[in-house]
RNA sequence: GCCGCCAUCGUCUAGUCUGGUCUAGGACGCCAGGUUCUCAUCCUGGAAAUCAGGGGUUCGAAUCCCCUUGGCGGUACCA
């Protein structure tokens, strides 16, 4: 059997849409899943809609999501992994190289190549030049819509241009197109892999322009001449190509080639319904990166839209190699599918709980390094508002904050969001917020005092979760067990956490005092007792 | 308009090919309860789909066939 290969081929016209990456995703789930090769090209045809930096931010993205492809575009500094293959410097992008034997794989760089096929297929009676300036066909598609006739090219140049005519003005260098001969009264059938055999009637077929004024060809004869010198084996791509699938069958025909199978993917939606669009929210990768979505969440997600491991499998949550092993065509599903981010933020939320601590720090660093930045300064006596010094106990500091903070993050830009162990030489509280229900102020000095005693005989070196919980567990038994055997642990813990936070709500005291540490749980009780002199 | 694709809880979906075990299962979200010093996590439970509608076929249809409706895509010298 034939090796598989799949290409992701996406256009510079800006960052990486959420639609597009996930149809990358599954070029590199099948790739994988059936041993084959995963290549890159970049369709720049389309100079009108060209955006400076978008070839290299596509790269960046797959990137950084971890999406690793074989061959074609990459970035230069990666030259080096590709020892043993051919790879050339990029014409027309700086920094940019082309690794893999079937190149070009940017389709600015090989015009010859399609113009030297536009031309076999004229003289081999499949396609025509056509002079008719765009005022022409635009008025003759008005006419037609007008008698409700289907749109299509009326064949002008080919019945009254002569071969004669063509040459002289071809010689006078006439702007011209070359068109597709589209055969007639013929059914072009085929089978997809998601949906399964659809039927196509070439008489509703326009003359595709196959090569432009400008001497760049269209998308169609590109994509068709690529996938073939490419040797790509399963076009994988979204839906809205599945009405150009004749016009592409008959270029394979035409040029004598052999068509690749097609997948077309179903459409990610906007929460009306309609295509994902700009307007409703963000649609570039970039955005959810930005906003602290985990990679892994974003790939868990994007690819449980549109497809499910089926048999009635109830996991959630998946790795990349999970899906490679379990992704299969036959579970995509056909209709649209709705991006509704609340999921998502479950789907992050779960893996920010999941991966370990040291990758999660390294991720979240970023959030906090902004976070501290907008913080007054200078703080404090430390120089910065951390109750520390130093890098490495900077370090030390942000990851017990984020142990705790962790099981209650949807986002990463969460991150610091409570100040509680940041901030301030002061703590600065309301009474009432350090009183349990209805304690009297002494009764309320009294349960800080104990928590005092408790924390004051703990030795720096026994300052862990573990203990603090202990430790304080034993005193609300001692101090506040009520007649009928039950403990009011309230009385001790709720003081204390509203002298250790100030705040309605936060993690409890036991994972406050131990990220805040000895001096300061201390420091921010004795502060807290001062108010209720 | 024309061509094509699609259609199960609000959303993602299982089940459809190989009719019965589906008075339709899971997840998100929502609601209630539990754990609990608060919040979050976590656990338990609940509401939520006459399987778009109508007609067949069949002893039996979410599953097969036809029609209707709705949604979406395409209809460019854009991809």
């Amino acid at each position: 059997m034939k090796k598989t290969r799949v290409r992701f081929a996406p256009s510079p016209t800006g960052f990486m849409h959420i639609g597009n990456f996930r149809t990358a995703l599954y070029d590199y789930l099948f790739a994988r899943k059936t041993g084959g090769d995963f290549v890159l090209k970049i369709e720049d045809t389309d100079r009108k809609r060209f955006v400076e930096g978008a070839v290299e931010s596509l790269i960046s993205s797959l990137d950084f999501l971890g999406l690793n492809w074989d061959e074609g575009v990459f970035k230069k500094d990666i030259a080096s992994e590709f020892e043993n293959g051919k790879i050339v410097d990029s014409k027309n992008y700086p920094g940019i190289i082309e690794a893999g034997e079937h190149g070009p794989y940017i389709q600015s760089e090989k015009l010859e190549v399609y113009k030297k096929h536009a031309e076999q297929l004229v003289k081999d009676g499949h396609a025509y030049y056509c002079f008719c300036e765009p005022a022409r066909l635009e008025e003759m598609r008005k006419e037609q819509q007008a008698q409700k006739l289907p749109p299509i090219y009326d064949q002008y140049c080919l019945r009254n241009v002569t071969p004669e005519e063509v040459n002289k003005k071809l010689k006078e260098n006439c702007p011209y197109t070359i068109r597709m001969k589209i055969s007639k009264d013929e059914t072009i059938e085929f089978e997809d892999m998601v949906r399964g055999k659809v039927k196509f009637n070439t008489n509703l077929v326009d003359d595709q322009v196959l090569l432009k004024s400008d001497g760049f060809p269209t998308y169609h004869l590109a994509n068709v001449v690529d996938d073939h010198d490419m040797k790509i084996t399963h076009v994988i791509r979204g839906e809205e190509w599945l009405s150009s699938v004749p016009k592409h069958l008959l270029l394979y025909r035409y040029l004598g080639w052999e068509p690749p199978q097609f997948a077309h993917l179903p459409l990610l939606l906007n929460l009306d319904r309609s295509k994902l669009s700009k307007r409703q929210g963000d649609v570039a990768v970039e955005d959810y990166i930005k906003k602290g979505y985990l990679k892994e969440a974003i790939i868990n997600f994007v690819a449980m839209l549109g497809w499910n491991p089926g048999k009635g499998e109830t996991q959630e949550i998946f790795t990349l190699e999970e899906l490679v092993e379990k992704f299969d065509f036959a579970h995509v599903h056909k209709g649209g599918a709705v991006f509704d981010i609340k999921k998502l933020d479950w789907i992050n939320a779960q893996w920010i709980k999941k991966i370990p601590l040291d990758d999660l720090y390294e991720k979240a660093l970023p959030y906090y390094e902004k976070f501290l930045q907008r913080l007054p300064s200078p703080v404090r006596s430390t120089g910065h508002p951390l109750p520390v010094t130093g890098e490495e106990g900077k370090k030390e500091y942000l990851k017990k904050v984020l142990t705790v903070e962790r099981e209650r993050l949807t986002k990463l830009s969460e991150v610091g969001e409570s100040n509680i162990f940041f901030f301030k030489d002061e703590v600065s509280c309301e009474k009432d917020l350090l009183r349990w229900k209805d304690m009297s102020d002494e009764d309320l000095r009294g349960s800080l005092a104990n928590s005092r005693e408790v924390l004051e005989n703990i030795p720096e070196g026994d300052w862990t979760r573990e203990n603090l919980e202990k430790s304080l567990m034993e005193a609300c038994e001692k101090h506040y067990k009520n007649e009928d055997g039950k403990i009011d642990r309230g009385k001790l813990l709720w003081p204390l956490r509203a002298a250790l936070t100030c705040e309605q709500k936060s993690p409890s005291p036991f994972e406050v005092a131990w990220v805040l540490g000895k001096t300061e749980s201390l420091k921010r009780i004795a502060i807290a007792m001062e108010k209720i002199k």
